[in-house]
DNA sequence: CAAGAGATCATCT
DNA sequence: GATGATCTCTTGA
């Protein structure tokens, strides 16, 4: 039950985001705590990977990636649905894990009532399912994993090398050179992955 | 079960 | 004015 540390985070995208298997994502709100294992997780780093936000420049809304490790980006996609990003590597390079997918462990009931549905396998098996279970929107944008509010906790899980699948990433058809970069990362035995 | 379409809006051109 | 780091629902075999 040890909360990660700006070191953690401040460290090469890819390492961070294979690191991130296995660790906790912890939400709390008065006394109320979800969390949930981190289960798959996705890279996205520079400026010169046409599927990074950063790809387009210094932007107000890309701002916030260029902030320091561990700083928490989140955009609304498609209109409607969030996606929950922490800022890896040196304040000014922009860079940052997204992640994906994680296996429900407290707080179930209220990502039930959130998702409106009891199948624990569709409470937070994609980026928008787990922003929507756990609350995540727009006003995290720019707070820290290193407050009360969202945490990332290693709980003493370890997840060994040959349990982690790497494959390309998801919906970047549009990246061009980047588009089949071996970024996206999952814990292959989970049940609570995004998609196969 | 697979495939396709629609929802819906902040952001950038 | 176009477009997405997605999800859900409908259709049809």
């Amino acid at each position: 039950m040890q909360k990660l540390p700006q070191s953690f985070f401040q460290r090469p995208t890819l390492v961070v985001a294979r690191d991130l298997l296995g660790k906790y994502l912890v939400v709390k709100n008065g006394n109320s705590v979800l969390s949930g294992k981190i289960v798959e997780t996705e890279a996205y780093r520079g400026e010169d990977d046409l599927a990074c936000h950063a790809s387009k420049g210094r932007t107000p809304r890309t701002e916030t990636l260029y902030a320091e490790a561990g700083t928490i980006y989140v955009y609304l996609i498609y209109g409607m649905y969030h996606c929950l990003n922490i800022v890896t590597e040196e304040k000014d390079f922009p860079s940052a894990v997204l992640v994906r997918a994680v296996e429900p462990i407290e707080g179930i009931h209220t990502m039930e009532k959130r998702r409106k549905t009891k199948h624990s396998r569709a409470l937070a098996s994609g980026p928008g399912k787990l922003c929507d279970a756990f609350g995540i929107t727009k006003r995290m944008n720019g707070k820290t994993v290193f407050g009360d509010t969202v945490l990332i906790e290693d709980r003493g899980d370890v997840v060994k090398r040959n349990d982690i699948v790497t494959v390309p990433r998801v919906g970047v058809d549009y990246a061009g050179a980047c588009t089949h970069l071996p970024w996206r990362f999952y814990i292959k035995k989970s049940g609570y992955i995004s998609r196969k």
